[in-house]
DNA sequence: GACGATACGGAGCCATCGTTCCGGTTGTCA
DNA sequence: TGACAACCGGAACGATGGCTCCGTATCGTC
């Protein structure tokens, strides 16, 4: 995280810029110019690309490690009990989450693979896997249904949420949909 | 539709313009450039300008079309046996066309009023919310949902059949939490 | 045919945005 | 403190895309 060899000011500079796109990119998603960003750390353009590669790089850098905190929730309770509660509650906080954020929103809509299928979302996917599967063997939820068909959900109940924000009972719908019939 | 009083040129033109931009906004939908669409057709920029205003004008000319043909569609089975068949059927039946056709896909998105809310589309919302509200009485739909709620579900189907093309059993989560429970 | 009105095409304007470049500044170290 | 390397800001570039403008072509009528 921290880039340790860079000069004082440079250092300071990439943390503005970070701090400045977690804002940016939460407040308004991939969307936000990247001018939007450099201003609102206070710094140019140019320093921005300096620090991270493009705008794509700088998102990433911001929202693998929201990512990787979902997966690291997922394992400390990949061994709980009730499977079943512990899942939904899981994938209802997931996509709270998410709602309140945009940039989560477009990571993780973002099909067409910008890494993060094979990168740290991986991590993620896989710890979710398990928890889904563990209330499917409990019972709690239906057995059709596997880790990506999951991710498609989330993405859906994300839309919704975009859609009529705060209808909190519409995520019911598809958490009902999810029980075993 | 068919405007009169114009010359027969740009009578054909328009008709031109118009089949050009079912197509690629059905493939593309709101995101494609007007210069493909003009394009397509055969003819310049400019003359897509001459026969509607804007972008987005010629988006909902091609559209609502569309959308009425569900409201008359919906308003043929308001009175039909079976309310909670029919309005499962229906609902899977928008969502079916809609995936496929990228324009009614972001036509139905598209939540910042473009008009679709006051114009045509509320004809497609109402006689919906009839067929929803149908089914509740026959108690086949459960009782917490509204027309708006309707709309906003079938733009989270829609963003799941995006992300992951092809997944019908996805579209039955959302079918089977809203049954009644 | 000829002529005026109508319509056409596509070059060009303007705005946006990602990215690059470079003259000037600042930190670091001797 | 001096000097060099690292770093900075922001102007400028190139691509994209909506929309306009105007010289030219076409249509309808006499």
């Amino acid at each position: 995280m921290e880039k340790t060899g860079l000069r004082a000011d440079a250092r300071r500079n990439r943390a503005k810029v970070l701090a400045a796109a977690e804002e940016a990119f939460a407040a308004e998603g991939l969307a936000v110019p990247l001018d939007d960003i450099a201003r609102l750390a206070g710094v140019g353009a140019g320093t921005v690309y300096r620090h991270f590669p493009s705008k794509e790089a700088l998102f990433q850098a911001v929202v693998l490690e929201r990512i990787d905190q979902f997966a690291e929730e997922a394992r400390a309770l990949a061994a709980a009990d009730d499977p079943g509660e512990v899942f939904f509650d899981y994938f209802v906080r997931v996509i709270k989450q998410a709602s309140l954020n945009r940039a989560l929103c477009d990571a993780l809509t973002e099909s067409t693979g910008t890494g993060f299928k094979a990168d740290a979302g991986d991590e993620f996917r896989v710890a979710f896997a398990v928890l889904l599967e563990r209330a499917q063997a409990a019972g709690a939820v239906r057995a059709d249904i596997d880790g990506d068909d999951l991710r498609a959900l989330i993405v859906g109940c994300l839309a919704v949420e975009r859609y009529a924000p705060g209808s909190r009972h519409l995520v019911r719908v598809v958490v009902d949909g999810l029980r075993t019939p």
